[in-house]
RNA sequence: GCGCCCGUAGCUCAGCUGGAUAGAGCAACGGACUUCUAAUCCGUAGGUCGGUGGUUCGAGUCCACUCGGGCGUACCA
């Protein structure tokens, strides 16, 4: 929509060149605003304020000229003005929306479908949480914010891959192994002493215990070091099972789930040493090997290879991100947690040391979450192991509302998740409030139907009985509904899909109130019926975005 | 100490990458149910955008400094 506007602001300055009122020996960038105010018009553009310097006119004599090509344009223009230091405003003609939320409606779901991300291959790595330990509210939000940017990278038309990289290497899947082996001893009466350090959490208890029920006391007259490998695979395979399932009921799904031990097992990480060896990017020193990181943005240099010879988790990172740019990806992903900020300057590192494009690399930061029942925070605290899952959470308040609340807020501001909010089923809940304009819209369908009412096609409805103002407005705002794509495509801000959609059901509820669909006129009911039907698509379609469900009735 | 994020209405947060008189939702107060779902709507009130200085026609937005909160600063992952 602002593209055409921009276009028809384009003509102008074209024309105002020709006839020589402008100089226009540069064109300036021409950015279209919304204005707040409706007295300002549907759009307003800045140009003339922007076009000063080069002009040596004053922004009004600059806005003047451009107006006055302007109404020359076309019909749809209905009203241009100059205002304040240089604005000029414009509002469009009824029939110019009209038009365009017809041809909106005649795409059906696929409006807001983009052609931006065409031909471009992403990758986008979410969750990617260790398989020591279920899914905990963290990683919720890290899972609903990733898999929802995905679904908006898709409409934007990007070929996306989503991706979980399991960390089945190092030293805390011994501790893992261990901690069952010890819970296992610990169930079996042994006494036992229970590392600070270990898994602490009751599912270690679990598995323990589900290894006595299907193999008995085998174990328990076995050393460690025969014992160990059978409980650090069963613990582990249970766990990224359990991961699995949870991110699969919470309508988040993957392309691929990469392990980091399969990059030992073709060799891939010592390929992607030699390779950084050869490059001259690695050196030793005190016995252990390192990265050059520090000739990039990284403060220091980095181990790769301890003094004991164990390769650290940054190492096997390396070849994953270099198996990642060979795989042709045009950008590159990385959803995680907001603790691991330290890390991302060494992976910036990494990535230009292989040469990839920084542009095209982006690390997004998840923020905490902080859960609020009965008003006040749920203590949550990973180093006793009593931390809420995923799982917990979504059985309390159900998929819908928790995928919506991990979005009602931009990824870099915390989190604060009202449990109770969660459940409410009132306009103070948003998800709520969206999820009911559907049933509601449904509902008028339903009451249409029995009155013999039936939706018009595109051809056959007269739009122009949709007179009123907060028709308009809706019109308006479903328009925008593409630029908002756009708009989170591009920033990777998957929470305007929710704000936008709280803006668009508020306007369709104040029409509700003012203005009854099904009615004894015949068109006008119809054409009322048609707006409805397309906002109803435009939630569902918003709703799917964002993982939420869109009920036909509440 | 250094680095990253945040600081906007009583609360939770937006603010379209520099535009006009800073917005929304809750909470508060006052209204609206013979009508397609009142699980809703309409109205009122609420602000030194943490602070100081700078950049310019113009700053919540950019820069510097500063105060407060969170996180990080491993030969852990």
């Amino acid at each position: 929509m602002k593209n055409v506007i921009r276009a028809i602001i384009r003509q102008a300055l074209d024309q105002a060149k020709d006839k020589g009122t402008l100089l226009l020996s540069d064109y300036p960038e021409i950015v279209i605003e919304e204005p707040k105010d409706k007295n300002h018009g549907d759009f307003s553009t800045t140009v003339a304020m922007s076009m000063a310097k080069t002009e040596r006119k004053s922004p009004k004599v600059i806005a003047d000229a451009i107006c006055q090509q302007l109404q020359s344009i076309n019909g749809n223009v209905a009203e241009v003005q100059t205002a304040g230091p240089g604005f000029i405003n414009l509002k469009m003609s009824a029939g110019f929306y009209l038009e365009r939320f017809l041809d909106a409606a005649r795409q059906g779901d696929n409006f807001g479908n983009l052609e931006i991300g065409r031909d471009q291959k992403v990758l986008l790595e979410f969750v990617s949480a260790n398989p020591t330990g279920p899914l905990h509210v963290g990683h919720g939000r890290g899972a609903a914010v990733g898999a929802t940017l995905a679904a908006i990278l898709k409409k934007a038309g990007y070929a996306v891959d989503s991706e979980y990289y399991i960390n089945d290497v190092g030293n805390q899947m011994n501790i893992l192994g261990r901690s069952t082996l010890l819970r296992y001893r610990e169930l079996l009466n042994e006494s036992i002493e229970f590392p600070e350090d270990h898994y602490k959490g009751e599912y270690i208890k679990d598995l323990a215990q589900e290894i006595i029920d299907s193999h008995g006391k085998e174990f328990l007259d076995k050393d460690d070091e025969t014992a160990l490998p059978f409980f650090k695979k069963y613990s582990s395979d249970a766990i990224l099972k359990g991961i699995e399932k949870d991110l699969s009921e919470f309508r988040v799904n993957y392309e691929n789930w990469f392990s980091e031990l399969s990059l030992y097992d073709d060799d891939s990480v010592d390929k992607a040493l030699a390779w950084m060896r050869d490059k001259g990017f690695i050196y030793d020193q005190d016995g252990a090997v390192w990265l050059k990181s520090s000739a990039f943005k990284d403060d220091k240099d980095r181990v790769i290879i301890k003094q004991s010879g164990e390769k650290t988790y940054f190492c096997s990172d390396i070849a994953y991100h270099q198996n990642k740019i060979n795989r042709g990806y045009h950008r590159i992903i990385n959803i995680w947690g907001a603790d691991h900020h330290g890390y991302v300057p060494r992976m910036q590192a990494v990535m230009e040391a292989l040469d990839y494009d920084l542009n095209n690399f982006t690390t997004l930061l998840v923020q905490f979450v902080t859960l609020i029942r009965g008003g006040k925070k749920v203590q949550m605290s990973t180093r006793s192991g009593e931390f809420v899952t995923l799982e917990e959470v979504v059985s309390e308040v159900g998929v819908d509302a928790t995928r919506f609340f991990f979005q009602m807020r931009s990824c870099d501001s915390h989190l604060e998740f009202d449990l109770d909010l969660a459940k409410k089923q009132s306009s103070d809940n948003p998800v709520f409030y969206i999820q009911y304009a559907h049933a509601r819209i449904c509902s008028v369908f339903r009451t249409a139907e029995e009155q013999g009412l039936k939706l018009p096609g595109a051809d056959d409805v007269d739009l122009s009985l949709l007179k009123e103002e907060e028709a308009m407005d809706l019109v308006k705002k479903m328009l925008a509904f593409p630029e908002v794509i756009e708009k989170s495509a591009l920033t990777l801000e998957g929470h305007r899909v929710a704000f936008y959609l709280q803006e668009l059901v508020s306007l369709f509820h104040s029409y509700y109130k003012l203005h009854r669909v099904v009615t004894e006129d015949q068109g006008l009911s119809q054409a009322r019926l048609f707006l409805l039907d397309k906002i109803r698509s435009i939630i569902r379609n918003g709703l799917s975005l964002l993982g939420v469900s869109s009920p036909e009735s509440m």
